[in-house]
This record gives C-alpha cells, structure tokens and sequence, in this order.
DNA sequence: TCCCTCCGTCGGGCT
DNA sequence: GACGGAGGGA
C-alpha cells in the first residue's frame, strides 16, 4: 500500500482574512493556543487564565480554516461544559460550530462502542450500568462467596466496586490497590478476584456495561481491530482534551488512540487543580505529557481575568501549603476587591442563617442571585442550609449529591424500563419481581431463570397457576407489553410504567404523594427523548440532578442560587462565593488524614473552591456539630489555620436583640429569621 | 419462603 | 442515614 500525505494550504493565511479579530481578541499566549496548529501541545491554563476562552476561539478558529466540525473532537469532563464551549464558539463565529463532536470520554465510547458492539461480542443493543445497578449486580455475584468468609469482614458491594474500578483507571492489579488503599482486605484477595470475574462474566452474559467498561472496550475494540482505529483516528484530525489533569492512565491512552492518525492532541488542564484522584486521575499526568510526545509544545497562560486580586493571595497563601509544590502564582491586573472573610458561626443553624441573610442583602443591593453560589464538600453538608433557603423562599438548584435516577422510586420504574430495551437484565428483572407482593429473592430467581430458559418476558406459561402471586405477574405483563408498544415515544412508555406502579409505590413508601409527582415529572421529562434506548443512555452518563426536576419552581423569571459540590463546581465560577462548613473531617475530609498524596488532594479542593469567586468569598464553619451522639466540638479547618489577617479577614456575627423594650412598656418584636 | 424488626457497621467526591 | 446480617412470626 502506497500512502500520500497532503499537505495543508495554511502558511499563507493572513490574520485579516479571518473573520474574527483573534489578535484584538486574545492575549499572547492564548493567541498561540488557539493558532497552533499540528502535532502535539500542552496548555496548562491556570484558574480563571482564559482556559474556556481559549478552546472556544480555537475550535472557531480551526472551522474558520476549513477544517470539518465532524474531524474535531473536544473531550470535556461533562456534556454540559462541552455544550457550553461550543455554543460559545457558535456564537463568535457561525452554526457550523455547533455540529463540533464535544463530550466526555464516556459518551464518545458509548457511541464508538454502540457502533461497534459486534466486534467486542456485545450486542448493539447493550444497556448500562450507573454505580448502583453495578453494586446491585456485585452483590448479587458476591452472595456465595462472602458466605464463604466466617468472622473476617469481607468488602460491600460499594467498597467492591470502588477496588475494581480503582484497578481499571490505574490499570493497576487488584492486588496492588488492595494493599495500597484496603489493607484490612488483602487476606480476601482470591476471593475479590474471583467476585470481579464473575462480576465480568455476568456482566457479558447479561448484555450489560458499567462505566469503566465504556473505556476498557473502547481501548480493547481500538487496539484489536486495525481498520477501526484507523477509521475512528482519521475522523479527528484535531482532539483537544480539556481538564487533562483529572484524566487517569486508561483515558490518556484513549485520547492517544483517539489522535493516533493526525497527531494533532492538545492537552489542556491545570496540575494545581486536580481533583479526581479518587477515580484513578494522577496530576502526574499532565506533567509527562510532553514526555510522551516528542516535539509538544507548552503554552502557559499565567494571568488571571476572574479574581479580584485578594482572592488570589489567599488561593496563593493555600496552594504554597502543598507538600508537593507548583510553580503557580495567579496575578490579576484587576485592581481594587475586599478581602476574603472567615465567618465563625456558633452552630450550623446559624452559619445557614449567616449565608441566607447575606444572599438576601446582596439580592436587595441589586446582585442577581444566579450570581452567587455556595459551595461544600459533601453533597449532604447543604442539607440544613437547603431547609433554610426554603423557609426563606429562596430559589436554588443543587449540583451534586442525590441524583434524580438515584432515588429508589425512580430506580424502580426505570428497572421496568429496563428490561424493556434489555430483556437479559437479571438485575432489573430481580428488582421489578421483588415489588410484588409474594415473591422474595427465591421465588425471584426461579421466576428469572425460567425466562431466560424459554427466552420470554411472558409469564402465562411458567406453571404458576396456583400461586397467590399469578395476578400480580399477569398485571406486571401487561403493563411491560404496555411500555413495549411505547418503545419510541418515551413520554408514554414512562406514563404506563408509572400508572402499574401506583399502587406498589403507595404501599412502599409514607412519602408516596411526593414520589407520583416526580414519576409525573420523570414522564414529561421523557417526553423529550426520541426513544427508550436513548432516554436510558442520557440518563446514565448526564444523570440529571435532583433540583433540576423540581415539580414547583417557584419563581420563573430569576436564575436560581446555586448550591454545588466542590467537585461539580469545576470550570464554573460566580461573582460571590460561599464556602461553608469548612471543617476538619471534612474539608479536609476524614479519610484523608493520613495519606500526604490524599491531604494534598484535599488542599487542592479548597484551592479550586476560592478560585471560583470573582468578587467576593466567604468561608465559614460552626464551631459545633450534631451527631447521633449529640453536641459536640468541632475545629476549623487545618488549612484555614495560620493565615494572616491581611489575606484572611475574620467576622464576628452578633446576635440582634431578639425583643425590644419600648418606652410605653409594650413589646414590639423584631423579627429575626 | 416471605417479610418485618432489630442491631452493628460504615459512611465521599463523579462518569 | 443506609445497608447487611440475624432472628422471629406468618
């Protein structure tokens, strides 16, 4: 075979003929960026340095130069920091931006895998596993072998999942993360390997795929059939992968995959703010990339356009407390901002107030709310101030935490839909019988191996004549042909499943009223999918969250306050910041305190946390805790500690006097929430 | 075999 | 607060 390279016509572009004033536009460095054009480059793009600015004028400024939307190919850590990037880039340049191929690793797998299945022996019609559908399948290949374990505690179905999920992404052995993370089970480590494969086993013969596995396939059907990688390689003539910090071993080699024709990968992200260490990122990473591509080139951006420049001396003051240093300073030409505040607040009840009044101050001066945000750790360190906001009418949408899907209800009717689109899913089937009255885990399995023997989703035939629960199972088949017949109008699939399920949710759950709404809400929600098949896939990699499908939102017309996990806060950023409960065993958390690398990690949360505001941060913290065991203590965080005044500026809060005494006599009371 | 209750243990961030 | 294992009655 002979092979002729073209070359490409650029060289002679001038800056004037494109459409776009890049140079008016962009600073020295980010010009760069966006005017590289071949082989290899690593941004690293310090917080609020124009990362997003960036990627957006490149991927306009690579359509502008004829390059096809299909061939460009932007992996970003979530569909909606993809789809945000290339709206933006639409709206510099045209509509050809939008048709940019952008999302995460996951989806871009889901769809090659879905395009390929046949060839890793899947069928095209594979469903997936989120993380409880996996637990729920590792417990059920867990059964007989921890009964085998007496006395000696043998890993959960969660902790199962995490160790082999940890020994995909670092494509380390399970026994190496298990002496490394879960000493305590290394005398199990047979019996965990052996759970895994049969984990594996169930997961082929059921037709079923779990996140990791959306990434292992991928990389298997890559590497094991030629003429595919080099179909799916020339496709993208230019990958830029953003957040390359928080990419672990398996991604980084998927993205080489992805770029093996072209060779045009860009690397973007920032070591200072990596934060995924958990799911197998190594900030490590991004450092080597130039070691493993010959002739990378490095682009820094080093100043910052977000923060006011007190915010930047304390996420300076922070990041310089890492045990393993980054050469990083964030400098603003930005003059002027009030200095961040510690806020000490008695209790947890008062720091909510502390945060709810203050929002309402800003709100009354002018401040829209949609402009500030609060942050936390933990998605349930918002419960008490999601209970205050609510008090106080004050709307907001949480990310992170619960997830609509995740909720059992939810899971419940999904389960139906389920084995609608995968008639092989043990698990849902396992889930959808054990809803009826009658029928427990026995009676369960019997019924689901008699279906797989017969290859039928019909009971009217399984010998059950007699029993009390033949009933339940002819209305079960009934509503499951329903929802067949629904297949392509998802709206009226998820309407029939939520009608049949009524009943059983009225008798299961003491909240049932609250619970048939979302199923209302879930059926419109569906309504916009064009299929099942599609509606599962979307909901599983982009799992929508629970504030998000709020049935009563009360006002319109106002962006919502935002509450957000530190992790799902990534790449956003507001003018006003709330950092609350920022404790010791929490920020940093508890599991943390004894590993360097973890605590380090921990640092770098908070760093990512103060780098969000553009104004103004608060930080703040009770000084007492509830627990089960009642009131205790509780110690600021070790990072807050030791900071100067002048980077850090302390607030008191001071209680109103709840009554007045008038000179009348009469009391007059003055309201305080 | 099902289903309820009791009690000890563990607990997180995301796709 | 949720799960998993144990024990009891139906």
């Amino acid at each position: 075979m002979k092979r002729f390279v073209l070359e490409q016509d650029k060289g002679s572009r001038r800056e004037s003929d494109y459409r776009i004033a890049y140079t008016d536009l962009l600073n020295e460095q980010q010009y760069d960026a966006v005017m590289h054009d071949y082989g290899p480059a690593l941004l690293i793009a310090g917080a609020g340095t124009g990362k997003t600015r960036t990627l957006v004028y490149r991927v306009a400024r690579l359509v502008e130069d004829g390059v096809l939307p299909s061939n460009i190919l932007l992996l970003t850590f979530t569909r909606r920091a993809a789809k945000e990037m290339l709206d933006k880039a639409a709206d510099v340049l045209d509509e050809r931006c939008a048709h940019v191929r952008g999302g995460t690793f996951h989806h871009y797998c889901n769809q090659l895998l879905h395009t390929y299945a046949t060839h890793i022996a899947y069928p095209p019609s594979f469903t997936l596993l989120d993380q409880a559908d996996a637990a729920d399948a590792i417990h059920y290949v867990r059964g007989p072998l921890a009964a085998q374990v007496r006395g000696k505690r043998f890993p959960q179905k969660q902790t199962l999942l995490s160790i082999f999920s940890s020994s995909v992404n670092r494509q380390v052995p399970i026994y190496e993360v298990l002496a490394s993370e879960y000493p305590q089970f290394l005398v199990h480590h047979e019996l965990i390997e052996e759970v895994q494969s049969r984990y594996s086993a169930y997961k082929s013969e059921n037709g079923v795929m779990d996140f990791d596995d959306l990434l292992v396939n991928s990389k298997k059907l890559l590497l094991e059939n030629e003429q595919i990688r080099r179909k799916v390689a020339c496709a993208n003539r230019h990958v830029m992968v953003d957040e390359y910090q928080d990419t672990n071993a398996l991604q980084a080699e998927l993205a080489d995959l992805f770029s093996s024709e072209h060779g045009n990968i860009m690397a973007v992200g920032d070591d200072a703010q990596s934060i995924y260490a958990f799911r197998g990122a190594d900030f490590r990473n991004i450092l080597t990339f130039p070691d493993r591509f010959e002739g990378c080139r490095i682009i820094r951006l080093e100043e910052n356009y977000r923060s006011v420049q007190p915010i930047l001396d304390l996420a300076n003051t922070l990041i310089s407390k890492a045990s393993k240093k980054f050469d990083k300073k964030l400098f603003t030409r930005k003059e002027g901002g009030d200095l961040p505040g510690i806020v000490k607040a008695p209790c947890e009840r008062d720091q909510s107030r502390f945060v709810s009044q203050m929002i309402l101050q800003m709100r009354e001066m002018g401040l829209s709310l949609g402009d500030m945000a609060v942050l936390f750790r933990n998605g349930r360190d918002s419960y008490d101030l999601e209970w205050e906001l609510n008090r106080k009418n004050i709307p907001f949408q949480k990310f992170g935490g619960q997830k609509f899907a995740e909720a059992a209800h939810i899971r419940d009717i999904l389960a139906h839909v389920k084995i609608i689109v995968n008639p092989d899913d043990s698990i849902s089937w396992n889930r959808v019988l054990l809803l009826l009255e009658g029928i427990g885990p026995k009676t369960a399995e019997d019924l689901i191996s008699w279906l797989r023997r017969n290859k039928t989703r019909d009971f009217a035939e399984c010998g059950m004549a007699s029993r009390s629960y033949r009933k339940h199972l002819e209305q079960l088949s009934l509503a499951l042909s329903e929802i067949a017949t629904n297949r392509n109008q998802p709206g009226k699939a998820i309407e029939a499943a939520a009608e049949y399920y009524k009943p059983i949710c009225a008798k299961h759950f003491d909240d049932h009223p609250k619970r048939l709404k979302d199923l209302e809400a879930f059926s419109g929600l569906a309504a916009s999918y064009s299929n099942l098949d599609q509606l599962l896939q979307e909901l599983t990699l982009d799992p929508l969250d629970a504030t998000a499908v709020d049935t009563e939102r009360s006002v319109k017309d106002e962006n919502p306050l935002i509450l957000s996990t530190i992790h799902s806060a990534k790449g956003l950023e507001w003018d006003t910041v709330f950092l609350i409960q920022c404790l010791e065993g929490i920020l940093p958390s508890g599991y943390a305190v004894d590993d360097p690398d973890a605590m380090d990690e921990e640092l770098r949360l908070l760093y990512v946390a103060c780098t969000r505001a553009r104004e103004r941060l608060f930080v703040t913290y009770p000084v007492t805790k509830e627990s089960s065991y009642g009131e205790y203590f509780s110690n600021p965080s070790r990072f807050l500690q030791g900071i100067p005044e002048k980077v850090l500026e302390t607030w008191l809060l001071e209680e109103k006097p709840a009554i007045k005494q008038i000179s009348d006599g009469s009391l007059s009371s003055d309201i305080q929430q």
